[in-house]
RNA sequence: UGCCCGAUAGUGUAACGGUAGCACAGCAGUCUCUGAAUCUGUUUGUCAUGGUUCAAAUCCAUGUCGGGCAGCCA
């Protein structure tokens, strides 16, 4: 059924077997985001990652806000984060798409005559309206039953050490550490302090729950990790409910438990984790069967930073205009920029999942780009730097029409009327009075083809007080017109314009990659210290007047320079602003280069 | 330097004991009313050293290099 064959990778690979094995009723994954920032390029991955699992083993995947953090929370990145995760995976995946009844949480349910608490995903076509991701922080109150298991079971004690004591009696890597003197409270004592945790009896940082388990452990996530810490503070999920949050580690494991999770996939830096996560649910004797963790290599792109908080900077500093400007690598940056949320999983299946931690090249990003486009996007005449010339062998008022190809990838895509006038914009580039070897395009007694219209000869170049070169003045032979008597001439060139007489200013935004540097923070250097100055140049085109209706979502070629769009947000009916998604490759600009 | 993980063309990946392939990038050419796209060709690779085997990128050992782990972050 997919439209597109399957990439293979390790955990797929994991994942055909157990499903060979008939390990699992049905594959499970999700996608557990921390609502503290926007997602990126790399969050891209993962999602087509479990999505794609999902999808190609016919399973569900859980959109789950991972928040168990209320300090660093908060509700404007749960609407982004739904936002994104839409986007990226409609039309792809939006079948595989688990989520909840809102205000659900898990139901105290009996499996293989034991108690247990689950929570359901349900699937479109429920009614959205009713339905909200999945938080870990509707499991408070399942997870606090469970860690009073825990402490029954003596495999948990509530620990009075201070933050800086819990430090160092953790020991080092190369060092073991030493038993908290509280390790061995009863298991009285231990419910009932956790219980005045709960009601709120103590002070932020005053008392915390820890998971009884090795403190001599090579492991310094099996060092009586703690998973539970005071907070007096809000939730933007559960309110003033809580003053006691779990940690991620013991939060985790069993978020994926209660939601019925098969596969839990994430990144690397958790593969020291997994001995906990598996230990957690292991002594919590569940009767259902155990989610496993896998682990994969997070993405690292090319001139782009990927940190969350390094990108929370640029925006509290005002380097780029929001988390959805479009030099960002985050997916609002990459959709207003008008990035196909096709074109961001082409690349995510290109770049494949592994363990090994590398540098993947932005240009795979920008080919998958490019190709989609290339394949919708209409074909538009615009000029970005306006160079006037004159034909001086049409009389004023004079208009030819020709018919321009909306999309050569794509006949059905029809075509259009241009006209020509006697006064017409080239671009400032597509003219050299002294030109370098193997220019292909206009020189003083040289001809060019405009694009779809016919063959023109610059006969003069006339320059203003300072030498620059202000207006041309040629003649056009209409016999080179298409169809035209001398169609089939040949002339090397061939270029854009918009005739003066009907082109309409619009302002476009050209934008570059963020940093210069392929890796911005190589040898310990600050990001900020490579930030691109041109990034983003801002100017007023020329543009030919279908254009000026452009309607929000479309998107262009304009012939010769690059992909575009209406910027999603700026654009006004009838006054485009128009954002470069991309550059066309320029083996011209290329060559001079060198 | 304790534990864990990794290493295949420039980059990212495939090959699951039996011909080292793909994509991007690069280069050369073709085509072109987009110096785009297309099409063709092409440069470049198994971290090292041993071992097992008829046969090793693959299994084993040692080493080298890289990454991760000492938040009451996730």
């Amino acid at each position: 059924m997919p439209s597109t064959p399957e990439p293979s990778d390790f955990i797929r690979d994991i994942v055909a077997a157990d499903v060979a094995a008939g390990r699992h009723a049905r594959i499970h994954t999700r996608f557990p985001p921390e609502p503290n920032g926007y997602l990126h390029i790399g969050h891209a991955k993962s999602i087509c990652l479990n999505f794609g699992i999902a999808r190609q083993f016919n399973g569900i995947c859980n959109l789950r806000m991972d928040d168990t953090n209320p300090t660093k929370e908060d509700v404007e990145y749960v609407d982004s984060i739904i936002a994104d995760v839409r986007w990226l995976i409609e039309g792809w995946a939006d079948q595989c798409l688990g989520l909840k009844r809102k205000g659900e949480t898990p139901t105290a349910s009996e499996a293989n005559g034991q108690k247990d608490y689950l929570i359901p995903a349900t699937l479109p076509p429920a009614p959205a309206a009713e339905l909200e991701p999945f938080h870990a922080s509707d499991y408070f109150e399942a997870l606090y039953q469970f860690a009073v298991q825990l402490i029954r079971l003596g495999k948990a004690y509530v620990c009075d050490l201070s933050p800086e004591e819990t430090e160092a009696y953790r020991g080092a890597p190369d060092r073991p550490g030493r038993n908290s003197p509280f390790r061995d409270r009863t298991v009285e004592e231990n419910l009932d302090l956790f219980a005045r945790m709960r009601a709120g009896e103590f002070p932020d940082g005053a008392r915390t729950l820890r998971a009884k388990i090795d403190m001599a452990s090579p492991n310094i996530w099996l060092r009586d990790p703690l998973i539970y810490r005071i907070r007096h503070a809000d939730h933007h999920h559960t309110g003033s409910q809580w003053c006691l949050y779990p940690l991620y580690d013991y939060a985790h494991c069993l978020s994926d438990y209660l939601e019925g999770i098969t596969h839990s996939i994430c990144t690397l830096e958790f593969e020291v984790h997994r001995p906990l996560y598996d230990w957690i649910l292991t002594q919590l004797n569940l009767p259902r069967p155990l989610p496993h963790q896998y682990e994969f290599a997070r993405l690292n792109l090319s001139y782009t930073i990927m940190s969350k908080r390094k990108l929370l900077a640029l925006v509290n500093e005002g380097l780029v205009s929001g988390w959805d400007d479009p030099r960002m690598p985050t997916v609002s940056g990459l959709r207003r920029r008008g990035v196909p949320a096709k074109a961001v999983r082409t690349f995510a299946q290109r770049i494949g999942v592994t363990k090994y931690n590398g540098l993947t090249d932005v240009a795979v990003l920008e080919f998958a780009i490019r190709e989609e486009l290339n394949a919708t996007a209409l074909r538009r005449l615009a000029v970005l730097r306006p160079l006037k010339l004159v034909l001086t062998n049409l009389a004023p008022g004079e208009v030819h029409q020709f018919e321009a190809v909306n999309n050569p990838e794509d006949p059905s895509a029809g075509t259009r009327p241009i006209t020509l006038t006697r006064e017409v914009f080239i671009e400032e580039d597509d003219f050299q009075e002294i030109p370098p070897p193997k220019y292909f395009r206009l020189r003083p007694g040289g001809e060019v083809r405009l694009k779809y219209a016919c063959i023109i000869r610059c006969d003069e170049v006339i320059k203003d007080a300072a030498g620059q070169v202000v207006e041309l003045r040629g003649t056009a032979d209409l016999d080179t017109r298409t169809g035209g008597p001398n169609a089939a001439k040949k002339v090397k060139g061939t270029i854009h314009w918009v005739s003066a007489a009907n082109a309409t200013e619009v302002e476009v935004r050209l934008y570059d990659r963020l940093f210069t540097e392929e890796e911005p923070e190589a040898d310990g250097r600050s990001f900020k210290s490579v930030l691109n100055p041109h990034s983003l140049e801002v100017r007023r085109a020329k543009v030919e007047p279908a254009l000026a209706e452009a309607a929000l979502g479309a998107r262009f070629q304009f012939e010769r320079l690059g992909y575009f769009w209406p910027d999603p947000l700026d654009s006004q009916p009838g006054k485009p602003v128009f954002a470069r998604t991309i550059t066309l490759k320029d083996a011209w600009a290329k060559a001079g280069t060198k």
